[in-house]
DNA sequence: TTCTTCAATTGCAATATTACGATAATTACT
DNA sequence: AGTAATTATCGTAATATTGCAATTGAAGAA
């Protein structure tokens, strides 16, 4: 027990669930922020803008390019880090299409 | 340590955090699934639709409801769940405003 | 009341996540 | 080589999540 039984559901199920996953924490939802923001990569400048500790940081980063959201290559000394806007848009469009247009005919509800 | 550092971010980075968490398992996405698609509410066909224990099913209705996105109400013997429609816009919302139309110049990233 | 049915809760085990100190790895510069 | 700067990884502790068997709770039917 204790680990989801991913079996028991189907592929686009499972994807959109690792998505919302991916962005399932207030720090990554920042570090998200801050890539598109300031358009261009940053690195660890998300250390001093976030109040985590660098490993924390260098987690989450991990994180995030293992669900492909982001990209990062080595500048110098320092890691750049950017959005890849090709499963951005892939994320994008998997929510969009989750959270269509729910009818409310009485507009609360049906119970 | 352990748990998540929410002073350390704004009020709308936890709630979309949160709001990511609350769909971030596929038995849940399935769940809110099924009440889109009968529209009106099930219950306990849940637990035949999904092939998970009658426990582990309660356990994640019980976190939809405390993210606010379901509702339910005892039908006799039976509760009826449905998609709260008021909190339903509002997570599309969110995730919309989230996901931003992002520029890729290059087509390929920036780094 | 007793029985049945369905859902919630409890208790527990297994696994996952979050966070960080300490350490390694990498690159640039002397 | 040695040093500095930056990031990744390791190891560990605390907490959270997932899943289910067993039980309890609530509502209707006998």
């Amino acid at each position: 027990m204790g680990s989801t039984k991913t079996d028991l559901f189907n592929k686009k199920q499972n994807e959109l669930a690792n998505m919302a996953k991916a962005i399932a924490h207030p720090a990554r939802i920042a570090i998200l922020e801050q890539l598109v923001k300031t358009n261009a990569c940053i690195c660890g400048d998300l250390v001093v803008e976030l109040g985590l500790a660098q490993p924390t940081i260098s987690q989450h980063l991990k994180e995030l390019k293992l669900a492909g959201i982001i990209q990062g290559s080595v500048e110098g000394t320092s890691v750049c880090y950017c959005i890849d806007p090709k499963v951005w848009k892939k994320f994008r469009e998997f929510f969009n299409n989750f959270f269509v247009e729910v009818g409310d005919p009485t507009g609360e509800g049906c119970c």
